[in-house]
DNA sequence: GTGAAAGCGCTAACAG
DNA sequence: CTGTTAGCGCTTTCAC
């Protein structure tokens, strides 16, 4: 009986050189055999289907991607990953992956530009066929992202490249109104506003339908219950504790996902909001929002939707077309009310 | 003007073979520029450089893999990522990764045995360096695991396998006999029990911690109120659901993260729940359990550590000493209790 | 200080 | 039906 390679010694790599060489024929033959090309003989087919079974061969994926396959790789850059929203997002994204045999590699921003700009490095050395990312608050003069053969999906803001990109951008400006208007009816007049810093498209554009809703309401705005900041827990509980601590002010609408559990939060330890003398609507729709107190209202965002508009542009063979973008559209909701039109 | 390649047509990949066409030198001494090699020129060093630099030149990592260097790739699966406890997880190891420039590949197994084989099929494919996993519960019979090469860092259950595995493993055992304790000074004579079935490490030890709690504090078991299954929300949600329909049982401990959300969910829409008349031991510390009523009792589990624990076991230089693992304890934590001795 | 050759695992394109 | 060659991008080894 032979020894084969692998079997009694550390085991090496198995091949198809080393099953080749096993079963003494060419490598080339092995190739065919387990790629199910029809020229191979029956049984010498059989016989390397078997020997790399027992051995458990593996293709190799560093050589495939050295021939120029693709990797099936996609890099998902998320600010993090704790965050219900994103973390949402990245398991439905993983599982539609799966569902492709694509590998998901995620690397998390923190929204800050150097992280991100590390792991599109990273990425590109992978050759990740493609990025999903939301774009981390760019400032001044910093470096663009260069695409170098990925393809570059950006989610919920958007920021001008230099190279191609796509976007799934998020229509949240009719549910902000919304907001609005639901408290202007529930009797509130000072209404503050906690959201991302105006470096961003998303904070821009929020800041902008909050305003727009107030007029529309017939509401003053209150410039110094309007905070803006970076989009992170720490500014929605500062500005929130600031919100609370202004008697004037009676009510807060939350443009951002985390800054809206920072100010969940910051209320949650207030004897104000919990004595109900203040309200509070958050950004994003995370389980536990509802068994809070009656439940929180919301700007709710559909994260399925989010992911199905990335996979339909990963899915497009047309990665040239920049007019193939998706806008997905965000929606007010109140706890307990009933869906209506 | 010459045209370099790349800078005018669609571009190509750009590689140390490029770039040495461009400048008309060898591959080699491109590599040797780019690497930091002492014996270059300093001028055709600095115009290496520069090209590369023009150029946007990332370092093929197939290459590299193909020529058995690392991949610095880890993989972690995980049964899903929006449970917080998993979700923490992840990110903190993400974070950890990066800092170590090592990249994370991302699976949900869902804790199906056969989503689990297929992700660690694909990791070996990219021989990625290491795979922390939290083991699916294995029908019997079903394909054991083979590392070929990548290191196995078992999480939270331990499952045996053929080939050498490591793990970091949790104690929870005493705090499951402290919350039975709690319960039982509390006035409850009759406590349910909820948790993942016995195919698990995990389900036996803590089923197991919970009977010999009951025994310590001279509590009956009632056998129709201990509940075991796949470790899912729904699982913990069907089973509350009979609890709290059993006027005799007046409280219940949940064993697994998933179990404890879907049990906290079914509680939430109980009136009893509700009305203060039944009592819920969560597993697992999700930031959101202290905003729910007075916040809820629970088994604590310390992510960093764990995590901490596979980074320890990932930068051991001796792979092959499985003396070297991890164990974490798990403490009983009341809301509002000081945290005493 | 520079370059040519070989090899990592794999397959397309040719021979036989 | 099977085998040989070449090349993907990179570094190590050995010339010069």
């Amino acid at each position: 009986m032979r020894h084969f390679r692998g079997e009694f010694l550390l085991a090496q790599r198995v091949t198809i050189k080393s099953i080749a060489h096993d079963l003494g024929i060419s490598h080339m033959t092995v190739s065919r055999a387990l790629s199910g090309h029809p020229n191979v003989n029956e049984e010498t087919r059989e016989a390397v289907l078997q020997h790399a079974q027992k051995l458990g061969y593996v293709r190799s994926a560093a050589a495939a991607a050295m021939r120029g396959e693709g990797t099936r790789i996609i890099g998902l850059l998320l600010p993090n990953i704790v965050n219900e929203f994103y973390a949402r997002y990245a398991n439905a994204l993983a599982l539609a992956c799966d569902a492709r045999d694509h590998q998901l590699i995620i690397h998390l921003t923190n929204d800050d530009h150097v992280l991100e700009h590390r792991a599109l490095l990273r990425l590109q050395q992978v050759q990740a066929d493609a990025v999903v990312y939301v774009p981390a608050p760019r400032p001044r003069g910093s470096e663009e992202i260069r695409g170098s053969g990925m393809r570059l999906i950006q989610l919920l803001r958007h920021r001008q490249e230099t190279c191609s990109t796509q976007f799934v951008s998020l229509n949240d400006a009719v549910a902000i109104g919304d907001a609005v208007r639901h408290l202007a009816h529930g009797g509130h007049r000072n209404i503050g506003y906690i959201g991302g810093s105006e470096d961003l498209s998303s904070g821009r554009e929020r800041l902008h339908a909050f305003r727009k809703g107030l007029i529309q309401a017939g509401l003053e705005e209150r410039t110094d219950a309007v905070h803006t900041g970076s989009p992170t827990f720490e500014t929605g509980r500062r500005a929130v504790g600031a919100l609370l601590a202004d008697e004037a002010i009676d009510a807060v609408i939350c443009g951002g996902f985390e800054i809206s559990n920072g100010a969940l939060s910051g209320c949650m330890e207030s004897t104000r909001y919990r004595g109900g003398h203040f309200s509070l609507i958050g950004y994003g729709n995370p389980s536990y929002y509802r068994w809070i107190g009656d439940g929180i209202a919301t700007v709710d965002i559909p994260v399925e939707e989010l992911v199905n508009g990335a996979m339909e542009l990963l899915a497009d063979q047309h990665p040239d077309a920049p007019t193939h973008n998706k806008v997905v559209q965000a929606r007010f909701v109140v706890p307990g009310r009933n869906i209506g039109h």
